[in-house]
RNA sequence: GUCCCCGUAGUGUAGUGGCAAGCACGACAGACUUUCGAUCUGUAGUCGCGGGUUCGAUUCCCGCCGGGGAUGCCA
């Protein structure tokens, strides 16, 4: 943005915008938190979608509230989310350092400049304020529109007896100093901004644009704190989420793509995301509809992926089943779960030659009468199938179905129930198949004892 | 208290000064000669309330209510 008239034209060879820049700036009180994800997401998809620079900044200058493992928790949940970041801890850049507590030099210089300009006063216990013009402010905010602030509280604080220097304060000069030219962070933060105003203009420094994004809330819609169920992107991690669902998700509260489109890639995310999609309402936080969302991308991956990622899971449940049943079943469940760990436990069943049933599964085999006769049926037609495929056993279900004058298919919810002890589960003939035919029939005769009893 | 933002089904959203307000999750029902969180089909459910402007408002204006935020020597 350059004022000068003779700037349209003449000069400027290839006129470009001047690069994007944002930042995420998180304080180390915590862990990721779902709404930090977010904020983070949209400044690296915008930074993205402009072949601009996305900066990550630590704001620790309150000493008495960092958590040491903090910083870290953070890094490793944007690494993970794949919000990869241009400048910041760990990938270096000219604007450093990183940390606010190791730019105490900056903050000092600039308040010198204030001090010089007659523009801060210090209290008797040395606490130093920033003297409001009391002008009104407006912000210009690229999602909430125009806003009008009157400046009639009072005077901020900006550096403690102690000398550290406080939020707002060091906020606006390291957005300054690290060439920020858009902000886009909580709209809790709407209020704020004049302040950050009237310092980017004390420092004769435009301010860079502002968008104020909605907040996540919880799903009583009471704000997201800390402490609330899945509001740590940690717990996504532990629990075996992809982190490109999570992505997903978090990119569809509070931003749509105006179509009726809810699966994106994120190449797509970033070629669409701009502040015109973004709302100004704040969301609730849908954990079914990001459990779906995760069912989606499970299934859309190919096998040799979904092995990959669900391979771990299954490990740290320490299974008793080889490796190659593994590699066989898995392709088995990739459609009937929507998290990779929900699977130990459909395939839990394949361990060992017996197998215990399911209390509720069983009790609606014994309200019906006929159970035991089926599967009698289906004993009797299994032996004699060979070789054991599945199309073998498609035929034996067929013919003990035949016999009975009954549809197929009420032979094949016992068949479930008794190979299985469970009512819900891989599909039923690529299952009986790699049970393997002395298994199913130890099953089924397991079964119909315990129904006769 | 004061100031600011927001208000489309339970949830996320699309959309318009005027067809029966679209999609998705969830719920419910049925189908697929099987379970199912898979797939398919269907059902219920929404423009917070009250005024005003208008021939006509979910859409524009005002008030109210509701939710959220700010008002820190937290970030």
């Amino acid at each position: 943005m350059d004022l000068r008239p003779s700037a349209k034209g003449a000069t400027s060879p290839i006129m470009t915008d001047k690069t994007v820049r944002t930042r995420f700036a998180p304080s180390p009180t915590g862990y990721l938190h779902v709404g930090g994800a977010r904020t983070a997401l949209f400044n690296w998809l915008y930074a993205r979608h402009h072949g601009g620079q996305f900066v990550l900044r630590i704001e620790d200058t309150d000493r008495n509230r960092n958590i040491e493992d903090g910083i870290e928790a953070i890094l490793r949940g944007l690494e993970w989310l794949g919000l990869t970041w241009d400048e910041g801890p760990g990938a270096g850049g000219d604007r450093g350092p990183y940390y606010q507590s190791q730019r105490q030099g900056l903050y000092d210089k600039h308040l010198a400049t204030l001090e010089q300009k007659g523009l801060v006063y210090t209290e008797d216990n040395g606490a130093v304020r920033f003297r409001s013009p009391r002008q009104p402010v407006v912000v210009d905010d690229k999602i909430c529109g125009r806003v009008e602030f009157t400046r009639d509280e009072p005077d901020m604080t900006i550096r403690r007896p102690d000398g550290s220097y406080i939020f707002h304060f060091v906020n606006v000069v390291d957005d300054l100093e690290m060439g920020m030219t858009h902000v886009i962070r909580g709209e809790d933060h709407l209020s704020n901004t004049p302040k950050h105003i009237e310092l980017f203009e004390a420092l004769d420094a435009s301010p860079p644009v502002y968008a104020h994004i909605p907040l996540i809330l919880n799903a009583d819609g009471s704000k997201m704190s800390k402490r609330d169920q899945g509001a740590s992107v940690t717990e996504y991690r532990e629990q075996a989420y992809l982190p490109q669902a999570v992505v997903n998700y978090l990119a569809l509260l509070g931003w749509s793509p105006k179509d009726d489109q809810e699966q994106l890639p994120i190449e797509e995310i970033i070629a669409r995301f701009d502040f015109p999609g973004i709302n100004k309402s704040n969301a609730s936080f849908d954990l079914k509809k990001l459990l779906w969302l995760n069912g989606q991308v499970l299934m859309g991956l190919d096998g040799e992926a979904f092995r990959q990622h669900a391979t771990p899971v299954v490990q740290a449940a320490e299974l008793d089943l080889d490796d190659d049943t593994l590699h066989r079943l898995l392709p088995l469940v990739q459609t009937k779960v929507s998290l990779a760990s929900e699977i130990p436990g459909k395939i839990a069943f394949f361990q060992g030659d017996r197998c215990d049933h399911d209390p509720a599964a069983l009790a609606k085999l014994k309200k019906d009468s006929q159970s035991i006769p089926r599967l009698q049926s289906l004993t009797e037609a299994l032996s004699a199938a060979s070789p054991w495929t599945e199309e073998t056993i498609g035929q034996a279900i067929g013919k003990a179905a035949q016999e009975l004058e009954e549809k197929k298919g009420k032979l094949m919810f016992p068949a479930r129930i008794a190979a299985s002890g469970q009512a819900g589960g891989p599909e039923l003939l690529p299952m009986l198949s790699l049970l393997g035919q002395d298994r199913v029939l130890l099953r089924f005769r397991d079964a119909i004892q315990v129904l006769e009893k």
